[in-house]
RNA sequence: GGGUCGGUGGCCGAGUGGUCAAUGGCAGCAGACUGUAAAUCUGCCGGCGUAAGCCUACAGUGGUUCAAAUCCAUUCCGGCCCA
């Protein structure tokens, strides 16, 4: 008897939500087999950990390894922290100071740490590839490099729009798709797990497994998730996340500040909400029914519950009603002791609530810094320690001055 | 190795001796407005200074000049073409 669910039920399961499954029919003998012979398939993800701040969009590739992982399979989580250590493949970053190992090693802890809110950590095969990446010597690259052709390697998206644009793209960078993908075969992997836009990478995997005897992995991709700002892939460097430790109250407010038209496609990959609530919400969207507001607040209450819990969820929301409907102050704001009088420019710099002087005094030019809900236009005020009050700038930023 | 074009503020990109802290766009910040941290409109957007002004900045260095992002020399880096 197999611990395995029928082909049917996990094929269902993996197909949701996923943009390819290349090929699809490799996939289905690989299950068939692993129910035959009552062994788990092994299901790699790779991470950069060079860049330790997960957030809602690794969720959904997390997710999907989450559901192998409940399947029955074994999900490995393998860190790239040697080729993290080179540096970043594809040159967005050109001036990044390369990471040292103990740099590598903690934000590697903290990915998992990050990780483990969305995978079983008790079934959880962890592997670094500096564990072979490291030993291999000049000979073993160029074995490995021999095996893929420039023709091909041009056919990657990024390769090609830089090749044909005229920027630069170091030699090295090929090298990037060989190790990921000799990582594969190292770990005589049946399925990899990626975004669409590793799909190139996945895929070297696949054939370098060929070429060493395996059954090649199948590959899987998950969609990118836009981020908060609806244009671009949601990213640290573009600011437009919702981090998987982030606050209930960010969360929310970030939620919140999404597009109508991302609504739908939110509940569908950033929340676990059960088909047939998902397809209400899609016609509701379609057809008007609702408010787009109700839905993205619903949409918000499910996030943060994922992540935190329901009470966090319903606090963040009414949080956010009195900050932003009723303008209130929010509980817990950073303090500041006044000892002795200062100058109201040198507080708020001296808190970091502005960037240097010069920005102090062109918040308060523009009106935005009030100090117990008073608007003070004078540029030098300043406040003396006689009772507490509450200082804030722009709309959100908020400090307690205690005496 | 040769030729040629280029390296400008967080990014893209104008500027080719003074009027340049440097047009414009994006991003960011603020104000108004809004269901919203969306959209839109307005303003701001190197540092210090109340200000006048000073300092730092147009890849690096050295030079020409009263004056250089702009001219010259040289170094470094990149694209393209040729070998």
């Amino acid at each position: 008897m197999s611990k395995f669910p029928p082909l049917n039920e996990q094929m269902d399961i993996i197909r949701s939500g996923v943009e390819e499954i290349i090929p699809e029919a490799e996939l289905v003998k690989k299950i068939e087999k692993s129910i035959a012979n009552n062994e788990p398939l092994k299901i790699k993800c790779g991470c950069d950990p060079s860049r330790p701040d997960l957030h809602i969009g690794h969720a959904v590739l997390l997710r999907k390894m989450r559901q192998f992982q409940d399947l029955g399979h074994q999900a490995i989580l393998l860190i790239g922290d040697f080729t993290a250590m080179i540096g970043d493949p594809t040159g967005r970053n050109k001036t990044r100071p390369q990471l040292t190992i103990e740099d590598t090693k903690l934000n590697a802890q903290s990915y998992i740490d990050q990780a483990s809110i969305v995978l079983d950590k008790s079934t959880l095969e962890i592997v670094y590839n500096s564990d072979w990446l490291s030993k291999m010597d000049f000979s073993d690259v160029i074995k490995l490099a021999s095996k893929y052709t420039v023709a091909r390697m041009l056919e990657r998206d990024d390769f090609t729009k830089r090749y044909g644009g005229g920027v630069r793209i170091s030699l090295h960078e090929f090298l990037y798709p060989l190790a990921q993908g000799y990582d594969s075969v190292y770990l005589n992997a049946d399925v990899e797990l990626g975004g669409t836009d590793q799909k190139f990478n996945l895929l070297v995997g696949r054939d370098l497994q060929k070429e060493s005897g395996q059954t090649p992995q199948v590959v899987i991709t998950t969609m990118l998730l836009e981020g908060t700002d609806g244009v671009e892939k949601m990213s640290k460097s573009y600011d437009n996340y919702i981090g998987l430790t982030d606050s209930p109250t960010d969360m929310y407010g970030r939620t919140l500040s999404i597009p109508d038209a991302l609504i739908g496609k939110y509940f569908e990959y950033a929340t676990t909400v059960s088909i047939h609530l998902l397809d209400d919400i899609k016609d509701d969207l379609k057809e008007g029914k609702s408010n787009p507001r109700d839905l993205k607040r619903q949409l918000a209450r499910e996030i943060v519950k994922l992540y935190h819990d329901e009470d966090a969820a319903q606090k963040a929301e009414s949080d956010f009603d009195a900050l932003f409907i009723k303008k209130d102050i929010p509980d817990d704001i950073p303090e500041y002791a006044l000892s002795s009088a200062e100058t109201l420019v040198s507080i708020m710099v001296g808190n970091n609530l502005v960037s240097s002087n010069g920005d102090a005094k062109r918040m308060i030019k523009q009106g935005a810094v009030k100090l117990d809900d008073e608007k003070v236009s004078d540029l030098f005020f300043e406040v003396s320690p006689d009772s507490e009050k509450v200082l804030k700038v722009g709309k959100r930023k908020f400090l307690r001055i205690t005496i």
